[in-house]
DNA sequence: GGGGCAGGTTACAACATTGTTACAAAAAAA
DNA sequence: TTTTTTTGTAACAATGTTGTAACCTGCCCC
């Protein structure tokens, strides 16, 4: 392999590295694997208020976390113009593929959960 | 059911919230994952410099989590009388049964780096 | 006019977390 | 003798994160 090469593939992995810390940066935010997961359980859109009740945090956190998930390609954001507004929040598809990690996660933490109490 | 034992339940999920949350917000904190994640990797015992070496943070942080893990019966320390220290970590029974859990985020995670990259 | 609703945003003070630096201990190596 | 090694800990300043309280936009209802 030519050295330009090898700098090419290093720069790639550098690249990948960074994109994995990310999402795993991301993935550990506050609240946030809470939110992948009540939105997980219930495959239909979901509103703001309905997943702050469910999530149990802030607005402002929440807030904060579904734009994070928005601006990473996780969930669409789909706003009426009702009145009062109304919000529905969905998983995409890459989201969506994370279902059965999540499911497994969570089984764990409930399992273990059970075990503690 | 009687409101005695209603008010017992209550109490119980309420402790199994609070277990749940726990064992979440742990689990988001930073590096956890990458910790988890590399001792799951190799079954064999790890010791505390290669794992350093492999997550990538400070001595600190890494001495940290890995005590927060010890603490929730995650990891096992085992320290051997060598000059210098030999402290090695494995992890317990219940942190393995997350393998198939992380081995399956981490590969939607790299799968996602990919396609980003 | 005043109040309410949904879904936020902003400012800010309080709190939590991080990395850095310095330090330790003990024996072997230089 | 001084350095090196491993595995940490302590203190601290810098940085990041959180919730709270106030506010906003429409529009409807009283």
């Amino acid at each position: 392999m030519s050295q330009a090469q090898s700098q090419r593939m290093e720069a790639m992995c550098e690249s990948a590295r960074t994109h994995v810390d990310h999402l795993l940066v991301m993935l550990s935010k506050s609240k946030m694997l809470n939110i992948l997961y009540v939105m997980n359980c219930d495959p239909a859109p979901m509103r703001f208020s309905e997943i702050k009740k469910r999530v149990d945090s802030s607005s402002t956190t929440i807030a904060r976390r579904l734009a994070e998930l928005e601006a990473s390609g996780l969930v669409n954001r789909k706003a009426y113009a009702t009145v009062p507004a109304t919000v529905e929040y969905t998983l995409t598809k890459d989201a969506i593929a994370l279902r059965p990690s999540l499911d497994s996660l969570f089984e764990w933490v409930l399992n273990r959960a059970d075990e503690t109490v």
